[in-house]
Formats: structure tokens, sequence, C-alpha cells
DNA sequence: AATATTTATCGTATATTTGCGATGAACAAA
DNA sequence: TTTGTTCATCGCAAATATACGATAAATATT
């Protein structure tokens, strides 16, 4: 990826939008954010069996999405149960909020 | 990318959000949406500018935002006026808002 | 102790993304 | 007609992402 010039410092927002918006960009983790969403917490193995996809290849979708702080995942050995991070689900939604220019309010379900 | 598979079917919103998101998932392109959200419309050229990249660089960048349906781009020759599509903006912050389950109202700014 | 279950990680292959300079196309100005 | 301006596209290199199977680690069960 050659750059010459110094790396770019965006906005701090600028850059954490990007990350975010960055892990969101692929329908499997939508998917499995989507099934957080509704079932508040699943271990690796359920979100596994929802995808014709290779239990690594989840593994490694659900990894991208905890660094990118999206989601949580509690030891439970053997099993891990994974649940959305809400503080930086708020986040990502203030962001998404700001750049679009969303009135935000009511933001969570019933809280 | 091996798919031994069949390739997945999601939900139109699931692979919609997701190729908005994607175009959202680097700050340049953050970055030039919200200069254009200010500047309401500006030229390539303009962009440029802004940025220490290359001006092929900006270019491939506005194409991805196009083609996520993002921008729009009209031909001024020899200059090319880019401006937010109205549109698709409003879908990607309808299918945003739906994720992070927020209230959308007042959804633009004075209109 | 041996086996089974669950999940992360490693190694690999391929595709896509990101960046650059160079070039070409389209038009304006000289 | 020649020259300059503006922008997209091409071709290339390097990095990252996506997927898989195989394996390792951690624990429960037998």
């Amino acid at each position: 990826m050659k750059r010459t010039l110094e790396t770019i410092d965006y906005h701090e927002d600028t850059e954490e939008m990007a990350m975010f918006a960055k892990a969101l960009g692929h329908p499997t983790r939508i998917a499995i954010l989507r099934h957080l969403e509704k079932s508040c917490s699943c271990f690796t193995g359920e979100i596994v069996d929802i995808f014709p996809l290779a239990q690594s290849t989840i593994s490694q979708h659900l990894k991208e999405l905890k660094n990118a702080g999206l989601i949580k995942g509690e030891l439970n050995p053997p099993k891990v149960k994974y649940c959305i991070d809400n503080d930086n689900w708020n986040k990502a939604k203030s962001l998404f909020c700001d750049f679009f220019d969303i009135n935000e309010r009511n933001t969570s379900c019933s809280v």
C-alpha cells in the first residue's frame, strides 16, 4: 500500500467511525450482530450453526467484531458466550447519528 | 477466497447495509462525505486539495462512494461536480437507524 | 487416564483494497 | 492547431480481507 507521504491524521471521530463501519462492512457480520441483538447473548456454536460457513470463518468474524469493540465474549469453558458491547455500541450509534444528522432520542429500547 | 458451498443469500437489507458500511469503512471516504455534507457540492480538484493523497487515489475513493450510491457526479467539463446522493443517503440512514434501533425523526436538517 | 466437546489460532490460497505514477479523454483558452 | 486544465482509468505493488482445513488449548465426561 505504498505511502510516500506521512500517514494522515484524521479526526478521532472520523477514524473511529471508519473502524466501526469497516467492521459492519460484511453481510455475515451484520447478520451476526442482528442475531445478538435479538438473542441478547449466545455461544459461538449457535452462531456457527446459522451460517453455511466453516467454524473457523465465523470465529474470524467474531474476532473482528470483538476487535472493533462491538461485541464481547465471556469465557464459559469450554464455551464462549458472546453479546453486544453496549458501551461501544452506543458510541457507534452516536457516531452514525451525528454523521447522518439524526436527532438522536430514545436511543435505547427500554432503558 | 475459496467458497465450496454456494454463495450465501442474506436479506436484502443486510446486503445493502453491508455495502454502505463498506463504503464508509475508510477514514478518507468519511472525510470526503463530511466535506460534501458541509459544502453541498464541489469539484474533484477541491477534494484532492484537502488530502495529502494522489489525485488518482482520491478519484478511486470517489468512484467507490459513487458505486455505493452515496454520492453522484455531475459533468461540468472538464470538471466534475460531486454531491451527496440524497435518495441513497436517506436509504443508508434508515438502514443504520433500524440497525441501531434509533427512533428516526426529523431526519432532514431543515426540509 | 482417555475421550469428547468447544472454540481459537495457524497456515495457506485467493480476492479485494489501497496507493502510486503514467497515460488518455474531454474540453477551454491561446 | 497547440497548449493547458481537469479528471478517470490503467497497470503495478503491497497490504489486507475472506475463506478453508488442520491443529491446539481448555475443560467436561467417561
